[in-house]
RNA sequence: GGACCGGUAGCUCAGCUGGAUAGAGCAGCUGCCUUCUAAGCAGCAGGCCAUUGGUUCGAAUCCAAUCCGGUUCACCA
């Protein structure tokens, strides 16, 4: 039980001796004491009042001396300003936490609750190699599963990887037609770079194709046309030319776009993706070796990435294997009534009772739709793992989407409605704007791990410390603190809102930064190895007196408070709590740390002033080394012992 | 147009289940390395918490309206 939750409960005893009134425990507000006052925890009473039928300060007074009677153990003391109870905290109570947590390397984890929930993330398409948006996808739902199995959850890692569509067919297609049989072994090329390099090469002859039509279209000439398509280009056309519309630019943009896309579809390259679209769905096996082989060096190439990034999955599923299995969805759901079939064949659903549209869920051909494909697999995932929660780590843009599909899985009254979860997270922007692909304006994933990394290398170099470490050690030292640097960056904003990544910011190591973190952890070993300590746990049986100064106190009660935080960081599902949380501690250590008086450290260990300073100051450090590296560890980042 | 999300220091962000004089970092300016790692510490400066109204003993936080920005409303995924 939290301090916290000692004081409410405390509370709420007082509240029922003194004034016979029952109150929940939460709604005793419990702040943290501000600097300025004397005290740790601040019960707010004004509330109380109105059954107290006292002043605010008459009634802070009452609880604060009924507490210290009936609790001495908890409160030693207090003070009332206006409303606020600032309660100071025995000394006993917080010695007695540090002796039982100083070399406790999982403090803050709850126990197994028996529950089980999966985290799907990452879901990547095969076309092109991962980017800065993926990034922050990755590390969320990394986090997120290690948070959630710290605060007692079963977690499945889930992967649902893209590997079909018409995405892939294009770079197939252009490496067809491009790449004279070149493959990652003789080009020296990531496999996921090369594929998604065609990719790119399909893109731009596709633009090259469409724009002699576009330039058709924008001068009336509909000869690529015909049938119910040039009707409707006619129509686009006939709008566009309107003197109104030209004036809306917001308007005239939209419909320049809608013709934009009837022409790229009328390419030549773009028909041959859809005919291997279909050659593939028809199981030609040409098609199929190609398809296999490519996404193989996909594979490769995100392998290496994920490893390096510290990524992993339980269970990955294969759009190949699981794009059909919306269809018993559909026909239990036309049975059941829910769903229905509109003279084309097609079936949707009406959710215009819900304030939504009409959803289509199979087109007339029977070929399904991405809602489709999205139902079934929430089926399958439940049937192999019967999990409560199914949580989706998927980017704002889809919102709606997820609420359609949880809502449609609860009218099909799937078991698995009630546990989807749309975690959904901000895109991540650049200083110009959105990330483009066809302005290039990309930052591709693997490219910004070797910056980082190679930062951390200059910096590390340029401090000129750490030079008996061999080249091996340095290296993977490097990698810890550039890809600590960019989770950190990436985690410490809250999820749901949108985030500028300034490339600059990305690199720093001061400030609000991973490094720092890492940094604050690396000194604590360091005192360590100046004492010459490596193992505390002599330090079981000593107990130390119950004087404390300020920053020791403050440090132990950080320290207590990393529980809350994760509780916290769970609920609502926010690395960013952690990530802050982790700062702050940090922070103070390093005030702890540096505190001179008259040239003489306050906190000092090595030099201090007692063995039983020291030894309570050995306590609380390891405490704090602990605590940061269980949290860097929830948001996967690594602490060095050096730096 | 409907729905959803956001607007806090020059910049990037905390704080939002209502509580004290709104906090960090970066950038700017002062100091501090013969003493456990200066990737650090101490300090200065920087704010009409988008606007207006409401609820309340008390509002950055809750409600309503407005303004600005974003996303979405496909027989794309």
């Amino acid at each position: 039980m939290s301090v916290v939750q000692h004081i409410r409960s405390a509370a709420v005893t007082a509240i029922k001796s003194l004034y016979n009134q029952d109150i929940a425990l939460a709604d005793i507000a419990i702040n943290v004491t501000k600097p300025e006052f004397e005290g740790e925890y601040t019960i707010v009473v004004f509330t109380f009042t109105k059954f107290s039928r006292q002043k605010p300060e008459e009634t802070g007074q009452t609880i604060g001396n009924y507490l210290v009677t009936n609790f001495p153990d908890l409160v030693a003391g207090f003070n009332v300003v206006k409303g606020f109870l600032n309660l100071s905290i025995n000394n006993a109570y917080w010695i007695q936490y540090l002796q039982t947590n100083f070399n406790n390397a999982h403090s803050g984890r709850k126990p197994a609750n028996g529950k089980k929930v999966m985290v799907e993330y990452s879901s990547p398409n095969t076309n092109k190699p991962l980017h800065l948006g993926h990034l922050r996808n990755n590390f969320l739902g990394y986090s997120i599963a290690e948070i959630l199995k710290a605060a007692g959850y079963e977690v499945i890692k889930a992967n649902l990887v893209n590997d079909r569509g018409i995405h892939i067919c294009k770079s197939m297609l252009a490496w067809q037609l491009f790449a004279h049989g070149d493959t990652p072994e003789s080009t020296g090329i990531k496999g996921d770079h090369l594929v998604g390099d065609y990719y790119v090469k399909f893109e731009t002859l596709l633009k090259e194709q469409a724009e002699p039509i576009i330039a058709r279209i924008l001068e009336n000439d509909f000869r690529d046309f015909g049938g119910a398509e040039l009707e409707k280009v006619e129509k686009l056309a006939a709008l566009l030319h309107k003197p109104e519309i030209q004036q809306d630019e917001e308007k005239a943009g939209k419909l320049h776009d809608d013709i934009k896309e009837i022409a790229r579809n009328k390419t030549e390259i773009m028909q041959q993706a859809k005919i291997m679209l279909q050659q593939w769905e028809a199981g030609n096996p040409e098609v199929r070796a190609l398809w296999s082989t490519m996404n193989g060096w996909v594979y490769d190439g995100f392998e290496t990435t994920y490893k390096r990034l510290g990524i992993d999955f339980d269970k990955v599923y294969y759009e190949s294997e699981t794009y059909l299995l919306g269809k018993d969805l559909v026909e239990d759901g036309l049975r059941k009534g829910v769903l229905f079939r509109k003279e084309d064949n097609s079936v949707w659903i009406d959710l215009t009772a819900d304030g939504l549209d009409e959803k289509l869920l199979l087109r007339g051909d029977g070929t399904s739709v991405y809602m489709t494909q999205d139902l079934g697999t929430a089926r399958l995932k439940y049937q192999d793992f019967q999990m409560q929660q199914s949580i989706y780590v998927v980017a704002d843009e889809q919102n709606y989407h997820f609420k359609v599909l949880k809502l449609i899985l609860e009218k099909l009254e799937e078991p698995a409605a009630e546990g989807v979860y749309h975690l959904s997270y901000g895109m991540v922007e650049l200083p110009a704007g959105r990330m483009k692909s066809r302005e290039g304006t990309v930052v591709d994933a693997d490219d910004l791990t070797e910056e980082m990394v190679n930062t951390a290398a200059e910096q590390t170099k340029a401090s000129g410390k750490l030079q008996d470490l061999s080249e091996e050690e340095l290296q993977r030292l490097y990698e810890i603190i550039g890809l600590g640097g960019m989770k950190f960056f990436l985690l410490r904003v809250d999820p749901k809102k949108r985030m500028i990544f300034n490339p600059k910011d990305s690199i720093d190591l001061n400030g609000f930064t991973g490094a720092f973190v890492q940094y604050a952890h690396a000194r604590i070993k360091s005192i360590f190895r100046e004492v010459g300590i490596t193992d505390v746990s002599h330090l079981d049986t000593y107990r130390h007196n119950d004087s404390l100064l300020p920053l020791e106190k403050e440090l132990i009660k950080l320290n207590e408070q990393f529980g809350e935080i994760l509780d916290d960081a769970q609920r609502e599902m926010s690395p960013a709590i952690i990530a802050n949380y982790a700062f702050h501690l940090a922070q103070t250590f390093n005030s702890f740390y540096a505190e001179k008086v008259e040239g003489h450290y306050t906190y000092s260990i090595a030099r201090a002033e007692s063995e039983d300073k020291q030894k309570l100051r050995l306590q609380i450090i390891s405490m704090t080394a602990h605590t940061i590296a269980q949290s860097m560890k929830l948001l996967g980042i690594d602490v060095p012992e050096r730096m």
